[in-house]
This record gives structure tokens, C-alpha cells and sequence, in this order.
RNA sequence: GGGCGAAUUCCCGAGUGGCCAAAGGGGACAGACUGUAAAUCUGCUGCAAAUUGCUUCGGUGGUUCGAAUCCACCUUCGCCCA
């Protein structure tokens, strides 16, 4: 069995140019292939973590990654599976974000000599002249063809500005050169990709008579074909200071049952062997699995330590065995608790468990809110110092756990 | 370049002089039920010194006792004509 068939029993195969062709190239170790990612916000998410991945498996039986960062095509915006147009970054906070997706991903994928490359688009993009452009590869778009793209269809009620309509030609010339100095004969993306990838491909043909191909990753969404590895609109980072590890292992604890071996088929590095078995697995044994999917993806991206710390942490709150010392924790100075005690308004604000002393109110007076194993329910109480002392443990809601101790 | 129209709270979307911190839905959060799941039901969703006060309806000025609502200009976007 080889990459293509496992790729293919994972599910992540969603769309390929030419299955033939690029079931050879891969599973002969000969595939040169390339992954695109803006740089839109300072830290990759789970979201791109699905792409590390593919590039890790595929690098592991002998292909050649090469990662690009889209320090230029940032600066235009893929209007892709978007409603509106993306917010306008600066030079400099791309120049900054590219640098924070270098720093991640060379922890995960191995860029050492004759391994994985990493090119930033931006070396190639920023000088290139509008009026060469347009006559070079300019002439081998069709507007009518562009226009008939899914990509941007969504996009013709809403508007779309010409600016991101260049997009596909920006990233087609990526391909483009990319094949010309890199050989590079494979590019990957998510399947929302799909248009703007094929434009790369009919470039190379068109400039180059050569072929080479495309293939596309099926999207990670839920059992409701919504995205994954957003909570309430914020992406799951990857960076620890964004999402904690335990953060990031606790969105994995909690996915739908429906979506949890699609996870582990998808998104681990287990042996398809054990997968397989996993399958089999009464149905009582739901929560082992998810225990296995968090710990491996937190194993993945934070390691093995971190992982296990997460898991002794859920543990410790889930299953009552009173280990708190994972637990978040806010450190006051005595000056902070001037009266013998806080009250309780004050200290969710402070420990960020409440946006605001609104919000604190409303999680009291439902009462979502207790502190070391009491219910709270009255706005006026307060924490004690000794309780301070004593590492108090507060709780919101059912999941949410932070411990306040005096520094 | 000309004509018409739009911008409302996290999102969609009602509101077109006082009854508006602003309907309804989605999402989020909390409660009940559960398995740290889903589904369902309930509450809640600008800020605060909290039966009151303050700041919000693209921006800036204006009219008015009173403006999300009317006027002027600006910004952005859409549609039609060129």
C-alpha cells in the first residue's frame, strides 16, 4: 500500500487532476510539491494544521515539501470561500506573520539539508512589472473563465474587487515559477483551492506545454459541514500563547461524537492498523477515543510532555482526582487583596473568566459560577485571602476551571 | 462620468422623529437533562456606582425640546447607464 491509497483510506483526498499520474509521482517518492499559506493573522491554526500534516506524511515517504509563505499574496487577499473582503494588512504585519508561521512550522516539519524548503512568495511577487505581467501570463486568462470559477461566484452578488480578483493569477504564478526553479511538479491546497490551482496548472501548459498537477485536501468540517478548529469565531491557534495546550487538547476532548474517528482518520499519525480497530470499539468507549485524538494532536503540535499534562489536567477536573497543579492559574499580590477578600465580580474580570463586570454579574446570578465547590450566587461575595492562600479553585460554567493563588 | 440605492449591536436583519440599548433569527454564554457528546427546554447577550445613569445604529457637522430615523458634506459598497 502506498501514500496515495493511505491519503486515500484517510479521507483526505478530495480532488486530483490526474489520479493516475499523481498516485506514481507520490508513491514513488518523487513528487516535488507545494503548499500555499497566507499569512493573515500571527499564528497558524488547526486549520492549516491539516496541511503540515500532509506535508509531514508525504515528506516521510521520500516527497520534497516545499512550504510558501504568501508574503505577497497576503497582500492581495484570496477572496475564496469569503463573503466579504479581507481586512488589509500592512507590509510590516505580514513581513511579522511569516516570520511567526516560519518559527511553527519548523518545529513540525523537517527543513534541514536536501528536506523540506521554505520560499516566501513575496521574493518573487513584489517586483514583478504591471505591464510584463500582463502581457507574460495576463494574456493566458480567460476573464470569462475566471468569472465562471466557483471561487469567485459567491462573490459576484456582494461585489468583488478587482484587486482580489487578481488573486488566482498571483497564485497561479506561484505554480508557475515555482515549476521553473524548483521542478516543482505538485501543488496541494484545501479543496476551496480548487480554481485557484487549476489556474496554475493551465498556466504551466499554456507557457510551458508541460503538465503538472493538482490535488486537493478534503476540508476537516463537522458533522455539520461546518468548518473545524474554530471556537465561537476564534480559530484553535497553534501558537501555546493563543491556545493553551490545554485549551488546544480540550477542543479535540470535546468534538461531536460523529466527527471523532473522521478526526483520527484525518488529522493523527496512527497506523491505519490501529484506526481500523478503533472502529471496532464498542460504542461505550466514545470518550477513550476522544481522549486519544486530543492527546495525540496535542502530542503533535505541543509535545509528548505538554500532551500529558493536558491529559492529567482533564483528568484531574473531570474525573475528581483533586491534581490541580495543570490548572490555569492567575497570581495576585497581596496589595491586590486589600480587605481580606475580593469580591467575586472583580476577580472573574481580573482572571479573564468575564469580559466584564456585566458579564460577571449575568454568570453569577445564573448561576454558573462556583468557588472551591460552592455555588455562588450572590454578587456582593467575596473571596477571602485565605482562600486566596489556599490556591482557590474557580469554576464557570461546566468546563472552565482557573485557580487564583497569591504570588 | 451620470442616475438610483445601501451602511444598525458578534453575524443576518427589523426599526424611518419621543413608547429604542433598539423586534426576530443565528451564534456565544449560563441553567436543567447528560457522557467534558448530540438533541431538547429555559434564561441571557452594550457598559457601569445597576428599578438608575452613561455610551452606541459608517464618519463629520446641522435642524429639533428630542435624531438610528430629517438635512448637508464625506467614506465605503451595490445596482443601472456610459
Amino acid at each position: 500500500m502506498g501514500i496515495y491509497e493511505e491519503l486515500q483510506e484517510r479521507g483526505l483526498i478530495a480532488q486530483v487532476t490526474d489520479e493516475q499520474e499523481i498516485r506514481e509521482l507520490v508513491n514513488s517518492g518523487k513528487a516535488r510539491f507545494y503548499i500555499g499559506f497566507d499569512c493573515t493573522a500571527d499564528s497558524l491554526t488547526a486549520g492549516h494544521f491539516m496541511a503540515l500534516t500532509l506535508m509531514k506524511r508525504l515528506q516521510e515517504h521520500g516527497n520534497q515539501p516545499i512550504a510558501l509563505i504568501g508574503g505577497g499574496t497576503t497582500m492581495i487577499g484570496d477572496p475564496s470561500g469569503r463573503t466579504d473582503m479581507r481586512k488589509m494588512l500592512t507590509r510590516e504585519d505580514i513581513d511579522y506573520n511569516a516570520a511567526c508561521f516560519k518559527k511553527q512550522m519548523e518545529r513540525f516539519i523537517d527543513f534541514g539539508e536536501g528536506k523540506a524548503m521554505m520560499v516566501n512568495n513575496a521574493d518573487w511577487l513584489m517586483n514583478l512589472n504591471y505591464i510584463e505581467l500582463l502581457r507574460e501570463v495576463g494574456a493566458c486568462f480567460s476573464v470569462n473563465n475566471m468569472l465562471r470559477a466557483e471561487c469567485y461566484r459567491q462573490r459576484m452578488e456582494k461585489g468583488l474587487s478587482f484587486l482580489e480578483f487578481n488573486y488566482m493569477i498571483m497564485q497561479s504564478y506561484d505554480f508557475y515559477h515555482l515549476f521553473q526553479e524548483y521542478g516543482c511538479n505538485l501543488q496541494f491546497g484545501g479543496d476551496d483551492q480548487w480554481s485557484n490551482m487549476l489556474g496554475g496548472t493551465e498556466l504551466i501548459r499554456r507557457k510551458l506545454g508541460k503538465d503538472a498537477h493538482a490535488m486537493t485536501i478534503t476540508l476537516l468540517t463537522d458533522s455539520q459541514g461546518k468548518k473545524m478548529g474554530k471556537t465561537a469565531g476564534n480559530a484553535v491557534w497553534l501558537d501555546p500563547n493563543k491556545t493553551s495546550p490545554f485549551e488546544f487538547f480540550q477542543y479535540w476532548r470535546n468534538v461531536d461524537d460523529a466527527d471523532v474517528m473522521k478526526c483520527i482518520r484525518m488529522l493523527t499519525f496512527l497506523s491505519l492498523d490501529e484506526i481500523r480497530e478503533m472502529d471496532q470499539w464498542d460504542p461505550s468507549r466514545i470518550n477513550e477515543k476522544k481522549e486519544v485524538l486530543a492527546f495525540e494532536l496535542t502530542k503533535l503540535v505541543h509535545g509528548e510532555e505538554e500532551a500529558k499534562k493536558a491529559v492529567e489536567a482533564s483528568h484531574a477536573l473531570f474525573a475528581g482526582s483533586g491534581d490541580d497543579s495543570n490548572m490555569p492559574t492567575t497570581e495576585f499580590a497581596e496589595s491586590d487583596i486589600p480587605n481580606g477578600g475580593m469580591n467575586i465580580m472583580d476577580l472573574l474580570v481580573a482572571t479573564k473568566l468575564a469580559a466584564s463586570k456585566s458579564e460577571a454579574r449575568r454568570l453569577v446570578i445564573q448561576g454558573g459560577i462556583s468557588v472551591d465547590g460552592e455555588k455562588i450566587s450572590d454578587i456582593g461575595a467575596s473571596v477571602t485571602k485565605e482562600q486566596f492562600a489556599a490556591g482557590a479553585k474557580i469554576r464557570k460554567g461546566k468546563k472552565v476551571y482557573h485557580k487564583v493563588v497569591i504570588g
